[in-house]
DNA sequence: CAGGATCCGGTCTGATACTG
DNA sequence: CAGTATCAGACCGGATCCTG
């Protein structure tokens, strides 16, 4: 737990624990279902391993998340004290979209977002057989340029490098447009029309694009906003 | 702000700003009425000024408060950005409230309730000429242990001494009982009928007291509390 | 009233390596 | 896989005293 603000006010008591550094992120990559400490780091990639298991433990501690043993890997689940952070959460992510625009360079990172992509996928939109997405991103240095999404069976994998199959829809964009899509600043259409999204397939592919994941743009928008 | 995370998620660009110790405190305390400096110092006892004057400047770099000189003083207030945190805030105080009961002896500070009373007090209830409420706490030692609020013309002091005027209303009682109180978790009768409280005062001043604070119970139960 | 200056100590970072 | 160990350095927060 943190450092005690010595206050009976709840919101001191929430943020004795929520307010030190990666915690809430943490909560994040749970509500978005992480549970094994391979998923978490995946999702907090900048995180130390040493701080990660700190946090879990503290978290642990507090009630919010259980690690119970299963099958050759420690599970962490939260708990139900952890599930109702959740508005919280989503509420906190439309602040920053209403009133944080601006994005720096260093915070666009094409791994973060395809570690995002692939747990948003619309399985049920999915055709039967092997999907394979291919992105390339103009604006970020060859090392990190190109990715691929290999669905498979409702299973979903990234990869960096070409995993060998023609890639069935090719997207090539900025990065920073694609962020905008995954934030709701920006759909696939308008991006299309603007030129700063060009989409290569089939023309049920070109349909299927929009559809394919379920981005978090409209929870932003359902937090609540006053007036 | 603090430290980067590299992330573009915008739960984590709100976090940078927001996981710093204090600033959430700060920003209870502004949207509790707080402008001045020294009002805020009142509501953060244990927060240096130099750390206070730095989250300031912080929070105003980052647009959630405005900073204007106004007749030898400084004023501080939430701008639109700031205000729209206020859902937040009151969705930490419910989760805490449903989710961490136990309060330690160190959190119960006398200073604090009487602070946030003396705010909260039902300016509509109150009758003409001054009234004076006298706090007794069983469970404080000597030299907190007793306060008054004097109330006059809609104006109202916090007192640590006897200021002299009789008590038009003595409450007794332990601390940890009246925070109940204010929490919600308790109401006036409750307490009474229990005997963990005692009021003096005339019979029209017993059916005064439960209308008298307009305290934040209510808010915390409103939070939005899913399933 | 609204801070600035200073110093100390704790915590986080970041890198690397190791283990059951 | 799920961590622990270690270590240097940066940075932050706490406390105290001081000022225009």
């Amino acid at each position: 737990m943190g450092t005690p603000y010595y206050q009976f006010c709840p919101v001191a008591k929430a943020m004795e624990l929520l307010d030190e550094r990666w915690t809430m992120l943490v909560i994040r990559e749970m509500l978005a279902g992480s549970q094994r400490f391979t998923e978490l780091r995946r999702g907090l990639p900048r995180m130390s391993p040493a701080l990660l298991s700190k946090r879990l433990r503290e978290l642990s501690a507090a009630g919010l998340v259980t690690r119970t043993e299963d099958h050759g890997g420690t599970r962490y689940l939260l708990t139900p004290a952890g599930s109702e952070l959740e508005p919280i959460v989503v509420a906190l992510g439309g602040w920053a979209v209403r009133w944080i625009g601006e994005l720096g360079d260093p915070d666009l990172d094409p791994k973060l977002l395809m570690w995002d992509l692939h747990r948003h996928v619309n399985r049920p939109e999915l055709p039967g057989g092997r999907l394979v997405v291919s992105f390339a991103f103009s604006d970020v240095p060859p090392r990190q340029r190109y990715w691929w999404l290999v669905c498979n069976d409702g299973e979903v994998d990234v990869c960096d490098r070409d995993p060998g199959f023609e890639a069935t829809i090719g997207v090539r964009t900025a990065l920073r447009t694609l962020i905008k899509i995954w934030r709701g600043d920006l759909d696939w259409a308008q991006a299309a029309r603007a030129g700063a999204l060009t989409v290569d397939g089939s023309g049920e592919m070109h349909r299927l694009l929009p559809r394919l994941f379920l981005l978090p743009g409209g929870r932003w928008a359902q937090a609540p906003a006053p007036g």
